[in-house]
DNA sequence: CTGGAACACTTAACCGATCAAGCGATCGGT
DNA sequence: ACCGATCGCTTGATCGGTTAAGTGTTCCAG
């Protein structure tokens, strides 16, 4: 079956390929009599632009890309991805640009897919996630001029605008959260301590518990799996003064930790009280639920996807921060056990 | 930055357009001598192919696109989805094809899909996911001879090559292994009763029981999310003759069902051995860990991909069935108590 | 010594859009 | 009546590759 192109439209219509383009695309230079005989005629017989002609032709390729760096033990399981990825496509399909996939092994791989999208003029600009201090990826994406949107900072990026939740704020009410229950000894399970975003987060945890006069706060680096979040749990719950209170970096961790909390006997909430950061339906799924700092991860995609548009269009497009993750208390949290 | 192209490199070569192309496409028509030199030239300057430009002239577009028919809340949570796209970048990656995805809302709108991608010839073949009985995205994918790979099968799809694992035999093993430990009353909650996969397992799942002479056996339709499939649970556990033994046609139902029996002071196995399907991370995650039928499902993509791959290059393609998924037990299962 | 095949290229058409430039017709102003 | 502007279209160049057809050289067989 061949595709119909303009040339057909062009020969049905009576009228040249140029009218036709200018028609299709809301151009002046057609009279509106023309254009809705071309437009109908376009419906007609089924009529899309080949997007290989006309990113060729200097307009743009309908597209943009994402890379994901992380083994796929993680990111199968691991809902924030897949969250995000759906909050673009709301954006994304209806402005009928479509999303580019690629699972790299390394940041470096990252840059060498950056510069092969950008030559082979594949995707008109890409989501940066997992921000890291000095990211090799930013210098690469400012020598190309590709347009890009870094998803969590803040950080350094240069000319590429950022979109983060306040991390600070999220963690401060979680730990005012668990203070008001009376917890004193509160510990937390950190995300791949590279990414700036968990940098911000220790950082953040570190500075309130300091100020609230909790001494012995403890971040555990890990790097979202659940084994590992199995295994720094185990650690912090064997310690002399073991904390009554542990704070996720993610939700996978977070339902690790409650599994090994109750392989060891010990009650959440009673003896220990967990707190998931990214409310995912995995929380509300595992006994107890989990009490968990939640935002519509959907909805920051979406906003990361209409940033992203915009400096594809050349507009400005400010840094944002996003709403702070609020606190959903379900069943993991509770005062502790007096001992 | 200008993005290099061929006629800068047959300009630094001393060559035509065409002599750089035969050259880098590996193509009779150059000497080796001169092959080496454009090849080292293409090199230098970080050439990559644009691909608007090869697409335009009739060569692939290098692309392959998948769309995704399920809501956000279940895409994000659910790992099947993620772990067949780790598979399907092992093999794309490799031969440098993009992967373009789509989040859509009804199969109607994937056939729209198909047709736009065909049409603006963004790729050259399709992963067709969820079969359900007169696919109605079949004869579109027929209609515009657009090359394609059903996952999980077998039904009725025309000439598209289709790939699928022996579900009747997983569910056998796991039958034939609860009774094995002394379960007589065995349910099942099964994934969306629209998918063929699912007809086939609920077939297989009577048959085997039929033959084993568990008269019983009941399957209870859900739409593989968290709360359908808690919600199913507790159906079949306040029956009066409830089930001793409970297989799950995904992970997330599983871990919810275990979550409503204890729940319900039921405890798992003693009271209630659980068996979940496709065994991901979030099985060996709660406690106790979940018994559950094992595939490698980015083994599984990835072979996927090599078919599709195939497909587009014209070669034949034999409809394939995967090996069984194994059955992986943990401390989810073990002999009904004596009541 | 010649005819023809093989080789190593070049030339130019082509894919299907976009868009600047051109061109005839109409219209309003003086 | 004539000039210039505007409208509504056409023409044709262009993007960066691929590829069929053409060209000039070499080399070997007869």
């Amino acid at each position: 079956m061949k595709r119909p192109t303009i040339a057909d439209i062009a020969r049905r219509a009576g009228v040249s390929k140029g009218a036709v383009s200018y028609a299709l695309n809301g151009q002046p230079g057609v009279s509106e009599a023309t254009r809705q005989r071309i437009v109908a005629i376009a419906r007609e017989i089924g009529f899309n632009p080949n997007s290989a002609a006309r990113a060729l032709s200097g307009a743009s390729a309908r597209a943009v890309g994402l890379t994901l760096c992380r083994p796929a033990r993680i990111l199968s399981i691991e809902p924030f991805f897949m969250g995000l990825i759906s909050g673009f496509e709301q954006e994304l399909a209806a402005r009928s640009y479509a999303l580019t996939l690629q699972v790299v092994a390394t940041p470096q791989n990252e840059t060498e897919v950056y510069r092969r999208w950008w030559g082979e003029r594949r995707v008109d600009g890409v989501f940066v996630t997992d921000l890291r201090e000095n990211d090799i990826r930013i210098p690469v994406l400012n020598e190309l001029q590709l347009p890009a949107v870094v998803i969590g900072g803040p950080g350094e990026t240069g000319n590429v605008p950022q979109l983060w939740s306040d991390d600070a704020g999220a963690i401060t009410e979680a730990v005012r959260y668990l203070m008001a229950l009376g917890h004193r000894r509160i510990a937390r399970v950190g995300g791949l301590p590279d990414l700036l975003h968990t940098r911000t987060r220790t950082k953040a945890f570190t500075e309130v518990c300091a100020s609230l006069g909790l001494s012995e706060a403890v971040t555990v680096p890990s790097d979202y799996t659940g084994e590992e979040g199995g295994r720094a749990t185990r650690r912090l719950l064997i310690t002399a003064e073991r904390p009554t209170a542990i704070i996720y970096d993610n939700d996978v961790m977070a339902v690790a930790g409650l599994s090994v909390a109750q392989e060891m006997g010990l009650s959440v909430p009673g003896d220990l009280s967990i707190v998931a950061w990214d409310d995912s339906p995995l929380c509300s799924l595992v006994h107890p639920p989990l009490t968990a700092l939640s935002r519509d991860i959907a909805a920051y995609g979406a906003h990361a996807a209409r940033q992203l548009l915009a400096a594809v269009a050349g507009e400005p497009v400010q840094d944002v921060e996003e709403g702070t993750a609020h606190l959903t208390p379900r069943g993991s949290t509770a005062p502790p056990r007096e001992s």
